[in-house]
DNA sequence: GACCCAACTGCAACCAGTTGCAATAATCTG
DNA sequence: CAGATTATTGCAACTGGTTGCAGTTGGGTC
């Protein structure tokens, strides 16, 4: 069926190894072997089977990459920007969706029998100890948009959640806010936690400002506006803040229509920030001002830090954090 | 280094032909001896090399997933339920980004290399020549959201796009709109084409009916909204259109944005029919009238014929269309 | 023309599994 | 209990490539 390297090799009237040796760069072949071989190929519409070859070099050029948020559009752009760096090095993304549903040690067995080379764990929801666990299997692992923690024993790469809260606060007392909230997305998220201690570690520097803070279900539209419905609808007997400091865009841009549904106006009566800068937040009828991390930035380094890591498997575990910044736009006075 | 067939069989004192039947349901072994394997198996934590026994069955269980939009959120819904799709069969989705700049042939030969047993092209703007491509070259391959025609010589599902523009049609002229527009994203694709054909042949059933027809550069906010502000710039040396056919979501909601911003407003000024119904169309501050295609359908479908197609590889190609719905919310007066 | 060295080539073993076949063991039948 | 079936088992060959090693070739030098 498929043309084999027996094949080419009998079509060229040389041995395999022969046409081994062309396919594979840096080896040794005369050149009039190599056009004998290349012609043979092209004839014969000859590719080499990346999958036999992978058995005794022992690479198979495959990366693993686990994703388990399919709601926020931010994550459209890390899809092509991981497949695009991958593909770009000669690699190949070998998709895991882990859904709720999925037991992740599945995942981890199913990536070691397809021998891929190396793991990216994309999510900010997933706890450390999942990417860990790729370590202990011997898998060279990057976590990105995971906690980064000096401590952490696997390569993380990702926003400092922490400063991200403080800046937040930051913006929101420059703004002469005082009475101010964070919503969070999953309060077990470990970038919820983060941005939360932030927020509220920073706002401690301000001795009027009070501050609360809840949790929506999801880092969705509907949680975020859900979460904001509930709010406003216990005021007066709890009065409201003033401004929120949203987890993410998606729960902002939920919020922000919870507000105007119920009469409210952004910035005037509520002031909003956001996290993450999706495209969405730019757009005219939004204007989110938000808090931007650098996603491409984050999963060259990712790309970068896995491929290494290949090469040099005992290499220490690294903790690379990109500096975020705000992005003033509408939603706060 | 990883546990191998070998060491399984030493360990539990049978051949390797023993070890290789009990990790293989329907073969041949005694419980006495798949015990024993199984004990010595767990001991060692092994698991079966997919790929080394892929080189004998012939099947590696990964399918090739060809992507080439990656704004438009609607991918994401496509995604999560791809890889869900094929996770559940027990299949592994092996992602191409066919970005602008890659060249078709070389994710095929890249697909070919790596010997995935199906592919499955996603995608609305891909030619059908694309998909067919595979098919010559002896793939099993399914274009999900193509051109569907009878005549196609490779498997299609998607949406009757013609259909939907005589549906979108028939929705405007219902309310009473009779100077009426087509608002397409890039004219190359099919399914602008074909929404274009049947929105305008729908027409002719109304001599009173004028219709215009205009190209958005990308199925994007950015383009959606750049055409529409273009569109009423030319106003009123060009009287413009009482309803927009928007070819997607996006475009709509593009639009809408440029509508507002110029003072106008959604119904009462100009009417808006979308294409999709992606997540945000209906949010609240959205309400976007629009046509909803059964993405998840489509995709069960696409994924079910392609591996009823790696078992029966001549199985005549075949071309499924699925009904949408207009989803009647605000943007119609 | 003899000699040396480097470049090239093919052999054969190996990667981690699968599988047809023949041999052996277990079970059934009368 | 012998004979006939049927179920297991291991051998060995095979999947499509790679690679260490030893032998061959070719060009250059003296």
């Amino acid at each position: 069926m498929a043309v084999t390297l027996r094949d080419v090799a009998e079509r060229a009237g040389v041995s395999r190894s022969a046409v081994s040796r062309t396919f594979t760069d840096g080896a040794s072949v005369s050149p009039k072997t190599r056009a004998k071989v290349e012609m043979a190929a092209a004839a014969l519409g000859y590719a080499p089977n990346a999958l036999a070859s992978s058995l005794t070099t022992g690479r198979t050029k495959m990366i693993g990459l686990i994703v388990n948020n399919f709601q926020n559009p931010l994550i459209l752009a890390v899809f092509d920007l991981f497949t695009r760096g991958l593909q770009d090095r000669g690699l190949r993304p070998l998709l895991v969706n882990l859904s709720d549903a999925t037991d992740p040690a599945a995942s981890l067995r199913m990536l070691r029998q397809y021998s891929v080379d190396g793991v990216i764990v994309a999510s900010s929801t997933l706890p450390p100890s999942f990417a860990l666990s790729f370590k202990d299997a011997g898998l060279p692992v990057v976590h990105a948009f995971g906690r980064a923690r000096a401590a952490s024993p696997v390569h993380v790469v990702g926003i400092d959640n922490i400063a991200c809260g403080a800046m937040a606060a930051e913006a929101l007392m420059r703004r002469g806010y005082r009475r101010v909230a964070f919503l969070g997305g999953p309060q077990d998220a470990t970038s919820t936690q983060d941005r939360a201690t932030g927020f509220l570690d920073a706002l401690r520097a301000y001795p009027d400002a009070v501050a609360s803070v809840s949790y929506a279900s999801a880092y969705s539209f509907d949680a975020g506006r859900a979460e904001m419905q509930r709010l406003l609808a216990q005021a007066p007997a709890q009065t409201p803040a003033e401004a929120y400091f949203c987890g993410d865009d998606l729960l902002a841009v939920g919020a922000l229509t919870a507000i105007q549904d119920a009469g409210l106006s952004v910035p005037d009566d509520v002031g909003l920030i956001g996290l993450n800068d999706m495209d969405m937040a730019r757009w005219p009828n939004i204007g989110l001002t938000t808090i931007r991390q650098p996603i491409a930035a984050i999963i060259d380094a990712a790309i970068a830090l896995v491929v290494d890591t290949i090469e040099t498997p005992d290499r220490p575990a690294e903790n690379r954090m990109f500096p975020c910044e705000v992005i003033e736009r509408r939603t706060l006075r």
